[in-house]
RNA sequence: GCGAGAGUGGCGGAACCGGUAGACGCACUGGACUUAGGAUCCAGCGGUUAAUCACCGUAGGGGUUCGAAUCCCCUCUCUCGCACCA
């Protein structure tokens, strides 16, 4: 064969890489207790038709970590599944008269295709789609035992709404007072009944487990921490002048009871409506509470938002100073934190004092600084900062701190309250008036109330004759076959549930059913759930940092306490993958348009100038998205991998650019060329094996292979540096080339120490490129297979340089370089530097004060 | 406002512990090969400068140090998260 005419054709090497890996089933493995796990995951895809380059970026960065941990001896599991319910197939279904199922199986058929034509190394006999009624049965189950343990619960509440998704939305899924989904359409509130997850009942573990996480990324933990956002301070009582039900307030300012002179209540409290009833105020306070509630939260909650409240008629009393307190409904109380009622501080809370002197409302300081006094008349802003107790009775002349324990354990002997923690947190509302998702094992039956479905009737399969309705909304309650069913206790009537759950239910917990996906008798096979969990490496985007992470971990101490598995915590380590972005362009009459169709900046619609716009995430709104399939056409799978993995860090934004793939491709060009224009020399010599001792080139070539072993490694080990681990490949690459290009074409020495650092490159390359890498692995070893191929060690002996170059520095400035030992002693080196000749024209006419020498690294002269 | 992170050539990014700033790649320039090249190979490529072995240079200012992109203080800018949380 005359292997110089081997031309790199990607597709031709890919397409046959796949298949034999395909037919080998390397990525395929069992429980193996001889050898370590590693649990390698990638979040999940939405099937949503075709794969994006977030995707392509995000499973790149996982199959390289798969691949080198399989090469260094690892069992290493890595599956792939479907996050497949949800409101896009809805949409799909209304607008192409497709099925949801159908829509979403065909979905799931094309990117699948596109994943193994990537050659990612999945293990395909996993494969789960939660719309399975094999997965979503299990998740029933567990609804239903949640239910038994009251950690799933229904009350009626004012919950958010988007109009356009036609259903409710949790608090996580509200952004700005903007549907997640859909950014222009603002989330009403409505009052329903709903299905609930006690999240808060596990609030305290999992704010205490952020501190025993530190594989994740302080950002995740933080953005966690802020939003479980703990506080401690005390729950106190104020009796109502008239004798009726004490309004009960939450505050972590105890220590200036003594100073609250009225009461502010949220508009949105049932108490608040009530509280006027039948009153002359009440009027006044329904049109107050009606105006508020009418002005969305967000608007409530920004800084423009002049505070406002009303007078309800009512007084309750201060249990500790007597003062009787006016209360009000106040815009600025947020009916979801503490108890929706704030006891109001004018001299030591700014928002308090706003509205005091706005009402025209008494101001009493409590807490005087050390450096001054207060005079609430004069008082110009609430004073916030620490201070001693005045006015506060027997706790006067206390530090503020100090008061605050003494304050509450005084409440707490009175009977006038008590110490209490209070979470920003708020129980998990799931339930969802949509139709593609997976149904709530409920029956209400008018004699028995709330019935689980028996476990023995499970799963309630979603009916998938249901016809959809063009305003978007469930068929599901229009559907009697659905609805109409005997209550499973008495056998009454009884009308089914029609919500479905929140599709992030399905992803709190496949990780864990990816251990055992087909198993049958029950949601988790506890021997292989304990062998593979936790998942070790977690790779994803950060837009999950609060929602799915945040509910997978409650899912799993939820699982654990049913003794379904035995760890704490899901994902051991975190990396959360930044965006791929990419550059906008924009007509100002036409908007965004596709990079591609611009040329010469002009817009292809009115031939007007176009600009270019900021580098933002790739989005089909912004227009700006570049589709991996035309990429993997033109250029083939590891050239597409190599660009997202070579031009940054994987935490970092990925920047698109063209030009990036084409280096990509040229490179993988150059290690083409490189293995076949020589194949046949090569072929014909054994790799060098330290046989004999090196000179020269020879020696560098050697010594940066095994340098290049170390760099790659420890770049991969320690932080997934994809870049410059590639960078040091590329280097090892030209310096071959540089070897080959100097020696004699029959020098056997030249030929033996390239194949070595040809075939390490090869190995090195392996997790990054695998298809290219094994095309010609399998050319250079006449047959063999590079995937079933150890990681490389590297000779520490072989990485050390003899002679190294020492930096000499005059006064700091670097000045001249010499040429050393690598051993050389502090003496050695200070008499070179000294001895250089380039530095003793520095030297020249200075005293030398002090010679500073850093052995292997430099010398700094010190004169003056 | 609070919290976190970042700011390095024309660009993406290196420099991991305070020790030769700019690895690797892109773009660009020059050359070779060629009928041709948008292929390939070689060389150059932070700025000032005719040039240098000189000077300047890691957002800006100050400090610690023999030595600072790296540590400390102040200022500016950007990104992200939270935000009337009592």
């Amino acid at each position: 064969m005359n292997t110089t005419e081997l031309q790199y054709d990607p597709q031709d090497v890919e397409l046959k890489a796949q298949e034999r890996w395909r037919e080998k089933k390397f990525d395929q493995v069992g429980e193996d207790p001889s050898k370590p796990k590693f649990y390698l995951l990638e979040m999940f895809p939405y099937p949503s038709g075709k794969i994006h380059m977030g995707h392509v970026r995000n499973y790149t960065i996982g199959d390289v970590v798969a691949r080198y941990k399989r090469m260094r001896g690892f069992n290493v599991l890595h599956p792939m599944g479907w996050d497949a319910f949800g409101m896009p197939a809805e949409n799909a279904a209304i607008e192409n008269k497709v099925h949801p199922a159908e829509w979403t199986r065909n979905n799931i058929r094309a990117m699948r295709d596109q994943l193994k034509r990537m050659g990612f190394s999945y293990d395909w006999s996993r494969e789960l789609a939660t719309c399975d009624p094999e997965y979503y049965r299990w998740e029933q189950l567990l609804f239903v035992r949640m239910m038994e343990k009251g950690l799933a619960y229904s009350k009626r509440s004012l919950v958010n709404w988007c109009p356009k998704c036609q259903t409710v939305l949790a608090n996580e899924q509200v952004e700005d007072g903007y549907c997640w989904r859909h950014s222009d359409q603002e989330v009403v509130k409505k009052e329903m009944d709903g299905w609930f997850f006690k999240i808060t009942d596990y609030a305290e573990e999992l704010l205490e487990w952020t501190d025993k996480l530190p594989g994740w990324p302080e950002r995740v933990l933080t953005m966690q921490r802020n939003w479980i956002g703990k506080s401690i301070g005390a729950l106190i009582r104020f009796p109502m002048e008239d004798g009726g039900d004490p309004i009960e307030v939450f505050t972590t300012r105890q220590d200036t009871l003594f100073g609250a002179t009225f009461m502010c209540l949220a508009p949105e409290l049932p108490r608040s409506r009530e509280i006027a009833a039948g009153t002359d105020q009440e009027p006044e306070v329904r049109a107050f509470i009606e105006k508020t509630l009418r002005v969305e939260s967000y608007l409530r909650a920004s800084d423009q938002m002049v505070k406002e409240g009303v007078f309800t008629g009512k007084y309750c009393v201060n249990p500790v100073t007597g003062r009787k307190m006016p209360v009000f409904i106040a815009n600025f109380v947020v009916a979801e934190y503490g108890a929706g009622a704030v006891m109001a501080v004018p001299a030591h809370d700014q928002r308090d004092f706003e509205f005091a002197r706005k009402y025209e409302l008494p101001v009493v300081v409590v807490i005087q600084p050390t450096d001054r006094a207060l005079d609430p008349d004069a008082m110009t802003e609430a004073y916030v900062d620490e201070g001693i107790l005045v006015n506060s009775g027997e706790f006067d002349g206390l530090p503020n701190r100090e008061a605050m324990d003494r304050i509450v354990d005084y409440l707490d002997s009175k009977g006038l309250g008590r110490r209490t923690v209070s979470y920003r947190l708020r129980d998990w509302g799931i339930s969802r008036q949509r139709f593609w998702g997976a149904p709530i094992p409920v029956i209400y039956c008018d004699k028995c109330g709330t019935v689980p479905v028996p476990e023995s009737d499970l799963p309630v399969i979603l009916p998938e004759e249901a016809q959809l309705r063009e305003n978007g909304g469930s068929p599901l309650p229009h559907l009697d076959s659905f609805v109409n069913v005997p209550c499973p206790r008495c056998g009454g009537p009884g009308r089914r549930e029609t919500d479905t759950m929140d599709t992030f239910v399905e992803s709190s917990w496949y990780f864990a059913r990816f251990s055992c996906a087909d198993y049958d008798e029950g949601p988790l096979d506890p021997e292989r759930v304990n062998y593979w969990m936790p998942v070790n490496h977690y790779i994803g985007g950060i837009e999950h940092a609060i929602l799915h992470l945040l509910y997978s971990r409650f899912y799993v101490k939820v699982m654990r306490d049913f003794g379904l598995l035995k760890v704490d915590e899901p994902f051991t380590n975190l990396l959360t993958q930044g965006m791929v972005c990419h550059e906008t362009y924009e007509c100002p009459v036409h908007g965004y348009l596709f990079p591609s169709e611009v040329s010469e900046l002009k817009c292809p619609v009115c031939g007007g100038p176009v600009t270019v716009g900021p580098k933002v995430k790739m989005s089909k709104s912004k227009r700006n998205v570049v589709d991996p399939a035309v990429l993997i056409r033109n250029y083939g799978a590891d050239t597409v991998r190599l660009f997202c993995l070579f031009a940054s860090p994987p935490e970092r934004d990925l920047e698109w650019s063209e030009q990036g793939v084409d280096g990509a491709s040229r490179f993988l060009g150059r290690v083409w060329r490189l293995v076949t224009e020589r194949m046949d020399d090569l072929r014909n010599v054994t790799p060098y094996r330290m046989e004999t001792p090196l000179n020269g080139i020879l020696k560098q070539l050697h010594r940066k292979t095994h340098q290049t072993i170390k760099k790659v490694t420890d770049d991969i080990e320690d932080r997934f540096h994809f870049n410059t681990a590639i960078a040091a490949v590329m280097e090892l690459t030209n310096l071959v080339y540089k070897v080959l290009d100097e020696s004699e074409e029959s020098d056997k020495a030249a030929l033996s120490v390239a194949a070595e650092a040809i075939e390490t490159l090869l190995t090195l390359l392996f997790p990054f490129v695998p298809h290219i890498a094994e095309e010609l692995w399998m050319h250079y070893t006449g047959g063999r297979e590079l995937i079933s191929r150890p990681w490389p060690e590297y000779h520490p002996e072989s990485i050390v340089e003899d002679e190294i170059e020492i930096a000499v520095q005059v006064n700091g400035k670097l000045r001249s370089q010499i040429v050393v030992e690598r051993d050389a002693d502090r003496e050695t080196l200070e008499r070179t530097a000294l001895s250089d000749e380039r530095i003793r024209k520095w030297l020249e006419g200075k005293t030398i004060r002090k010679v500073i020498v850093v052995p292997g690294r430099l010398v700094n002269v010190v004169v003056s």
